[in-house]
DNA sequence: TAGATTGTTAATCGATTAACAATC
DNA sequence: TAGATTGTTAATCGATTAACAATC
């Protein structure tokens, strides 16, 4: 079977789709339409259609989309139906909110190790996880089959560490140090740059300030 | 002067422009061009230069762009030569994080205050701020001006405690909750899904399996 | 001046939207 | 069957890349 890749565009929305698609299903909502759907969402019907046909044949003529059906098979294509095992990297604030945030379970992403090269946060306890140092990081990769590593250390280290879970056999990356990783290819990394994404908001305050300025 | 409007994918990219010209800067380069910097970020130098001539001419013929001038141009873009008040509301481990991130600082965003329902966490110190019960932050906002409210708080207080920040005047909202706000025109709003991305993550993990196991 | 490199126009590519035939 | 709505093809739009004239 021929495959085409799918556009990251595509792959970008596929979350948001799941979102309301999880809302209505709990609302007790049994079908949708493109129709429907897109004025809920705010995007155009026909590209909801079109998103969704890179998959193939979700819907029926006539009828619409089933929600249920809908919303497992994009949570499939999304591998929520896999168990995914991921350490952290970086006991600091972020990582421990990470570590505490329980929806990841939900979805099948199990928080399974923390590091950290600080002496005085080993031993600390984040949500039944103990803080690890550093240098068990690689036994730990390897001996508990983990998929995921979430960056959350100072972008100095981060280049370093990457190379050591990439060397263990890590597969994936979330990268939350302000620093563009080089990985070999076939190693996923997503990266959550929070200073851009503040530095985007800032921009659009000044433009709209701009811009009633000239009205 | 006509004005065209800048696309957000252009905006997108100024943040990671302005973090490589501010490395280039530190380690002391003074010119470079675009062809060198399309080398560095692999990105094209024609977007490169597309992307600048959007904001005016940077650079000079022959002789490339000044990595100093550039550097502080875009950070005027970006609207870093203005102080941004900003509070957070949800004092758990996400906002707290967010909080203590001292890098904000840098770039002109002032943690001014911070909000929580829970009166256990009312009184805590976050780097000297001190967390607030829910009901001051209208006064707050009005008396110390706020520009930016950040949200992490769960999705089911945030659609009305966003319509509280805007009805006292909040300019934009950077958004951890997991739902789309309604917000009126001219407030920006910027999301920061983590489970998106995530989610993101994980389909790519999957993708490249599949491929592997067709080869 | 000659060489380098921008600024900018033109060409290409990809993503979104519109339209409609297929079909439930 | 008639009506509704998908799946899919075609048209449009916008973003990226290539090319080159302008100019430092």
């Amino acid at each position: 079977m021929e495959e085409k890749e799918i556009s990251q565009a595509v792959i970008s929305r596929l979350p948001r789709y799941f979102r309301y698609l999880g809302e209505l299903k709990d609302e007790g909502v049994e079908r949708i339409s493109s129709q429907e759907l897109s004025e809920l969402m705010k995007v155009t019907a026909s590209q909801i259609r079109q998103d969704f046909n890179n998959f193939g044949g979700f819907g029926q003529q006539g009828y619409g989309y089933n929600v249920e059906y809908l919303y497992k098979e994009i949570g499939k294509i999304l591998g929520l139906d896999e168990k995914h095992n991921f350490i952290i990297i970086g006991a600091g604030n972020l990582g421990q909110a990470l570590g505490n945030y329980l929806n990841f379970e939900r979805r099948g992403f199990i928080f399974r190790g923390m590091f950290d090269k600080n002496p005085a946060l080993v031993g600390k306890d984040v949500r039944g996880v103990k803080v690890m140092p550093m240098e068990e990081m690689e036994r730990f990769v390897k001996e508990n089959d983990i998929d995921i590593a979430v960056l959350t250390i100072p972008k100095s280290g981060a280049e370093e560490v990457a190379e050591r879970l990439v060397a263990n056999g890590i597969r994936a990356i979330w990268n939350f140090a302000h620093v563009d990783l080089n990985v070999p290819e076939g190693i996923q990394v997503e990266n959550v740059h929070l200073s851009d994404s503040l530095m985007k908001l800032s921009y659009n305050i000044g433009c709209y300030k701009r811009e009633k300025d000239k009205a």
